[in-house]
DNA sequence: TTATTGTACAATCAAATGGTTGTATCAGAG
DNA sequence: CTCTGATACAACCATTTGATTGTACAATAA
Protein backbone atom coordinates (compact mmCIF):
# COMPACT_ATOMS: atom_id res chain seq x y z
CA UNK A 1 0.00 0.00 0.00
CA UNK A 2 2.76 2.45 0.99
CA UNK A 3 4.28 2.15 -2.75
CA UNK A 4 1.12 2.18 -4.13
CA UNK A 5 0.12 5.72 -2.48
CA UNK A 6 4.25 6.89 -2.86
CA UNK A 7 3.85 6.36 -6.48
CA UNK A 8 0.54 8.34 -6.77
CA UNK A 9 1.64 11.13 -4.97
CA UNK A 10 3.15 12.32 -8.02
CA UNK A 11 1.77 14.46 -10.84
CA UNK A 12 3.98 13.40 -13.46
CA UNK A 13 2.91 9.43 -12.21
CA UNK A 14 -0.17 10.03 -11.90
CA UNK A 15 -0.52 11.17 -15.93
CA UNK A 16 1.96 8.53 -17.23
CA UNK A 17 -0.32 6.13 -15.09
CA UNK A 18 -3.91 7.77 -17.08
CA UNK A 19 -2.23 7.66 -20.35
CA UNK A 20 -0.79 3.90 -19.78
CA UNK A 21 -5.01 3.30 -18.90
CA UNK A 22 -6.16 4.55 -21.91
CA UNK A 23 -3.70 3.58 -24.69
CA UNK A 24 -0.78 1.53 -25.40
CA UNK A 25 2.27 3.80 -24.59
CA UNK A 26 5.95 2.81 -25.31
CA UNK A 27 8.64 4.44 -22.52
CA UNK A 28 9.99 6.44 -25.50
CA UNK A 29 6.71 7.73 -26.51
CA UNK A 30 5.77 8.79 -22.64
CA UNK A 31 9.35 10.56 -22.28
CA UNK A 32 8.29 13.07 -25.32
CA UNK A 33 5.52 14.03 -23.12
CA UNK A 34 7.60 15.71 -20.36
CA UNK A 35 10.10 18.53 -19.92
CA UNK A 36 12.68 16.03 -18.33
CA UNK A 37 15.01 13.75 -19.44
CA UNK A 38 14.33 9.98 -20.42
CA UNK A 39 15.84 8.95 -17.95
CA UNK A 40 13.59 10.60 -15.53
CA UNK A 41 10.65 9.23 -17.13
CA UNK A 42 12.08 6.01 -17.04
CA UNK A 43 12.32 6.10 -12.99
CA UNK A 44 8.68 7.30 -13.07
CA UNK A 45 7.85 4.15 -14.65
CA UNK A 46 9.94 1.90 -12.84
CA UNK A 47 8.33 3.71 -9.49
CA UNK A 48 4.92 2.79 -10.69
CA UNK A 49 6.12 -0.77 -12.10
CA UNK A 50 7.04 -0.87 -8.24
CA UNK A 51 3.77 -0.45 -7.47
CA UNK A 52 2.73 -2.83 -9.91
CA UNK A 53 0.82 0.47 -10.95
CA UNK A 54 1.80 -0.50 -14.47
CA UNK A 55 4.05 -3.66 -16.52
CA UNK A 56 5.80 -3.25 -19.06
CA UNK A 57 6.05 -5.81 -22.02
CA UNK A 58 8.39 -6.04 -24.76
CA UNK A 59 7.17 -5.28 -28.35
CA UNK A 60 9.77 -5.51 -30.94
CA UNK A 61 12.84 -2.89 -29.05
CA UNK A 62 10.41 -0.72 -27.31
CA UNK A 63 8.55 -1.40 -24.01
CA UNK A 64 4.92 -1.46 -23.86
CA UNK A 65 4.05 -0.12 -20.79
CA UNK A 66 0.36 -0.68 -19.67
CA UNK A 67 -1.85 0.64 -16.61
CA UNK A 68 -2.92 -1.93 -14.11
CA UNK A 69 -6.50 -1.59 -12.67
CA UNK A 70 -6.75 -4.14 -10.17
CA UNK A 71 -4.17 -2.59 -7.98
CA UNK A 72 -6.00 0.83 -8.21
CA UNK A 73 -8.70 -0.66 -7.07
CA UNK A 74 -6.77 -2.10 -4.21
CA UNK A 75 -6.03 1.92 -3.33
CA UNK A 76 -9.87 2.71 -3.64
CA UNK A 77 -11.10 -0.51 -0.93
CA UNK A 78 -9.08 1.14 1.53
CA UNK A 79 -10.43 4.60 0.69
CA UNK A 80 -13.49 2.78 1.18
CA UNK A 81 -12.83 1.79 4.22
CA UNK A 82 -11.91 4.98 6.03
CA UNK A 83 -15.37 5.98 4.37
CA UNK A 84 -16.44 2.80 6.27
CA UNK A 85 -14.69 3.76 10.08
CA UNK A 86 -16.09 7.23 9.67
CA UNK A 87 -19.99 6.11 9.27
CA UNK A 88 -19.40 3.45 12.15
CA UNK A 89 -17.91 6.50 14.09
CA UNK A 90 -21.64 8.31 13.66
CA UNK A 91 -23.24 4.93 14.42
CA UNK A 92 -21.55 4.44 17.43
CA UNK A 93 -22.30 8.05 18.63
CA UNK A 94 -25.77 7.52 17.70
CA UNK A 95 -26.27 4.71 19.86
CA UNK A 96 -24.28 6.75 22.78
CA UNK A 97 -26.61 9.61 22.26
CA UNK A 98 -29.59 6.81 22.43
CA UNK A 99 -28.48 5.26 25.50
CA UNK A 100 -28.27 8.56 27.63
CA UNK A 101 -31.74 9.42 26.53
CA UNK A 102 -33.89 10.34 29.38
CA UNK A 103 -35.93 7.37 30.66
CA UNK A 104 -39.41 6.39 28.51
CA UNK A 105 -42.56 7.76 30.95
CA UNK A 106 -43.77 5.40 33.35
CA UNK A 107 -46.74 4.82 31.77
CA UNK B 1 -3.25 15.85 -4.26
CA UNK B 2 0.38 14.96 -4.10
CA UNK B 3 0.21 16.08 -0.34
CA UNK B 4 -2.68 13.72 0.39
CA UNK B 5 -1.53 10.91 -1.74
CA UNK B 6 2.44 11.08 0.15
CA UNK B 7 0.61 11.54 3.55
CA UNK B 8 -1.46 7.99 2.58
CA UNK B 9 1.90 6.73 1.97
CA UNK B 10 2.59 5.50 5.50
CA UNK B 11 1.38 2.89 7.50
CA UNK B 12 1.76 4.93 10.60
CA UNK B 13 -0.38 7.99 9.41
CA UNK B 14 -3.02 5.46 7.27
CA UNK B 15 -3.34 4.25 11.10
CA UNK B 16 -3.51 7.85 12.85
CA UNK B 17 -5.82 9.01 10.18
CA UNK B 18 -8.22 5.70 11.00
CA UNK B 19 -8.16 6.50 14.52
CA UNK B 20 -8.66 10.43 14.28
CA UNK B 21 -12.00 8.87 12.13
CA UNK B 22 -13.08 6.86 14.76
CA UNK B 23 -12.70 8.87 17.92
CA UNK B 24 -11.73 11.79 19.46
CA UNK B 25 -7.76 11.44 20.27
CA UNK B 26 -4.95 13.95 21.44
CA UNK B 27 -1.86 14.24 19.82
CA UNK B 28 0.17 12.31 22.90
CA UNK B 29 -3.04 9.39 23.24
CA UNK B 30 -1.63 9.20 19.64
CA UNK B 31 2.10 9.03 20.66
CA UNK B 32 1.45 6.20 23.19
CA UNK B 33 0.60 3.94 20.42
CA UNK B 34 3.48 4.04 18.27
CA UNK B 35 7.26 2.82 19.00
CA UNK B 36 8.44 5.86 18.41
CA UNK B 37 9.05 9.43 19.50
CA UNK B 38 6.63 11.82 21.01
CA UNK B 39 8.41 14.37 18.38
CA UNK B 40 7.89 11.67 15.60
CA UNK B 41 4.29 11.35 15.98
CA UNK B 42 3.67 15.04 16.13
CA UNK B 43 5.22 15.15 12.67
CA UNK B 44 3.58 12.46 11.45
CA UNK B 45 0.09 14.53 12.70
CA UNK B 46 1.94 17.35 10.55
CA UNK B 47 2.13 15.97 7.55
CA UNK B 48 -1.87 14.87 7.75
CA UNK B 49 -2.69 18.37 8.49
CA UNK B 50 -0.39 19.75 5.99
CA UNK B 51 -2.58 17.46 3.46
CA UNK B 52 -5.73 18.66 5.34
CA UNK B 53 -6.68 14.96 6.37
CA UNK B 54 -6.86 15.60 9.61
CA UNK B 55 -7.47 19.34 11.73
CA UNK B 56 -6.50 19.78 15.24
CA UNK B 57 -8.62 21.37 17.82
CA UNK B 58 -7.26 23.10 21.06
CA UNK B 59 -8.77 21.55 24.21
CA UNK B 60 -7.45 22.25 27.66
CA UNK B 61 -3.81 21.41 27.17
CA UNK B 62 -4.31 19.33 24.84
CA UNK B 63 -4.70 19.21 20.68
CA UNK B 64 -7.68 16.86 19.47
CA UNK B 65 -7.08 15.54 16.44
CA UNK B 66 -10.21 14.77 14.01
CA UNK B 67 -9.82 12.90 10.48
CA UNK B 68 -11.35 15.32 7.66
CA UNK B 69 -13.10 12.80 5.07
CA UNK B 70 -14.09 15.38 2.37
CA UNK B 71 -10.16 15.36 1.79
CA UNK B 72 -10.37 11.79 1.49
CA UNK B 73 -13.44 11.79 -0.94
CA UNK B 74 -11.38 13.66 -3.18
CA UNK B 75 -8.92 11.23 -3.07
CA UNK B 76 -11.40 8.89 -4.01
CA UNK B 77 -12.68 10.78 -6.62
CA UNK B 78 -9.41 10.83 -8.51
CA UNK B 79 -9.38 7.31 -8.41
CA UNK B 80 -12.67 6.93 -9.52
CA UNK B 81 -11.65 9.09 -12.55
CA UNK B 82 -8.80 6.10 -13.53
CA UNK B 83 -11.54 3.96 -13.51
CA UNK B 84 -13.55 5.91 -15.79
CA UNK B 85 -10.68 6.09 -18.50
CA UNK B 86 -9.81 2.80 -17.95
CA UNK B 87 -13.82 1.56 -19.12
CA UNK B 88 -13.52 4.81 -21.62
CA UNK B 89 -10.76 2.39 -22.99
CA UNK B 90 -12.62 -0.58 -23.10
CA UNK B 91 -15.42 1.41 -24.89
CA UNK B 92 -12.98 3.11 -27.46
CA UNK B 93 -12.11 -0.20 -28.21
CA UNK B 94 -15.16 -1.89 -28.95
CA UNK B 95 -15.93 0.87 -31.04
CA UNK B 96 -12.90 0.05 -33.44
CA UNK B 97 -13.78 -3.73 -33.39
CA UNK B 98 -16.83 -2.95 -34.37
CA UNK B 99 -15.72 -0.57 -37.48
CA UNK B 100 -13.47 -3.36 -38.58
CA UNK B 101 -16.49 -6.01 -38.50
CA UNK B 102 -17.48 -7.28 -42.18
CA UNK B 103 -19.50 -5.13 -43.61
CA UNK B 104 -23.12 -6.76 -43.14
CA UNK B 105 -24.18 -9.02 -45.63
CA UNK B 106 -25.41 -7.60 -48.85
CA UNK B 107 -29.62 -7.77 -48.83
C1' DT C 1 3.89 28.44 43.86
C1' DT C 2 5.95 24.50 42.07
C1' DA C 3 5.85 20.27 39.59
C1' DT C 4 3.96 17.83 35.85
C1' DT C 5 1.77 17.14 31.46
C1' DG C 6 1.00 18.20 26.57
C1' DT C 7 2.63 20.58 22.91
C1' DA C 8 5.64 23.22 19.70
C1' DC C 9 9.80 23.87 17.45
C1' DA C 10 14.82 23.87 16.22
C1' DA C 11 18.99 21.35 15.16
C1' DT C 12 20.79 17.24 13.54
C1' DC C 13 21.43 12.96 10.84
C1' DA C 14 20.75 8.88 7.71
C1' DA C 15 18.13 7.35 4.06
C1' DA C 16 15.05 8.00 0.21
C1' DT C 17 13.52 10.88 -3.85
C1' DG C 18 13.85 13.22 -8.20
C1' DG C 19 16.60 14.82 -11.22
C1' DT C 20 20.96 14.78 -14.22
C1' DT C 21 24.72 12.71 -17.47
C1' DG C 22 27.28 8.89 -19.26
C1' DT C 23 27.88 4.16 -20.74
C1' DA C 24 26.24 -0.36 -22.39
C1' DT C 25 23.11 -3.33 -24.75
C1' DC C 26 19.74 -4.85 -28.01
C1' DA C 27 16.54 -4.84 -31.98
C1' DG C 28 15.65 -3.12 -36.45
C1' DA C 29 16.78 -0.16 -40.75
C1' DG C 30 19.86 0.66 -44.53
C1' DC D 1 27.77 -5.22 -41.17
C1' DT D 2 26.94 -0.59 -39.59
C1' DC D 3 24.09 3.04 -37.90
C1' DT D 4 20.28 4.45 -35.26
C1' DG D 5 16.55 4.23 -31.93
C1' DA D 6 14.76 2.36 -27.48
C1' DT D 7 15.98 0.89 -23.31
C1' DA D 8 18.64 -0.28 -19.05
C1' DC D 9 21.57 0.96 -15.56
C1' DA D 10 25.27 3.25 -12.78
C1' DA D 11 27.16 7.32 -10.68
C1' DC D 12 26.29 11.56 -8.98
C1' DC D 13 23.96 15.58 -6.71
C1' DA D 14 20.41 18.53 -4.32
C1' DT D 15 16.37 18.24 -1.72
C1' DT D 16 13.03 15.99 1.16
C1' DT D 17 11.68 12.62 4.59
C1' DG D 18 11.60 10.20 8.95
C1' DA D 19 13.53 9.85 12.86
C1' DT D 20 16.16 11.56 16.94
C1' DT D 21 17.30 14.85 21.06
C1' DG D 22 16.96 19.13 23.37
C1' DT D 23 14.74 23.41 24.64
C1' DA D 24 10.81 26.36 25.62
C1' DC D 25 6.20 27.33 26.95
C1' DA D 26 1.22 26.90 28.29
C1' DA D 27 -2.25 24.59 31.09
C1' DT D 28 -3.33 21.84 34.89
C1' DA D 29 -2.45 19.36 39.39
C1' DA D 30 -0.59 19.23 43.95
Amino acid sequence: MNRIFRALADSTRRDILRRTLFTDVSVSQLADSYEMSFAAVQKHVAVLEGARLVTKEPRGRERMVRGNLDRIRQAQILLDRFDEIWRSRIDRLDILLAESDPAPPDT
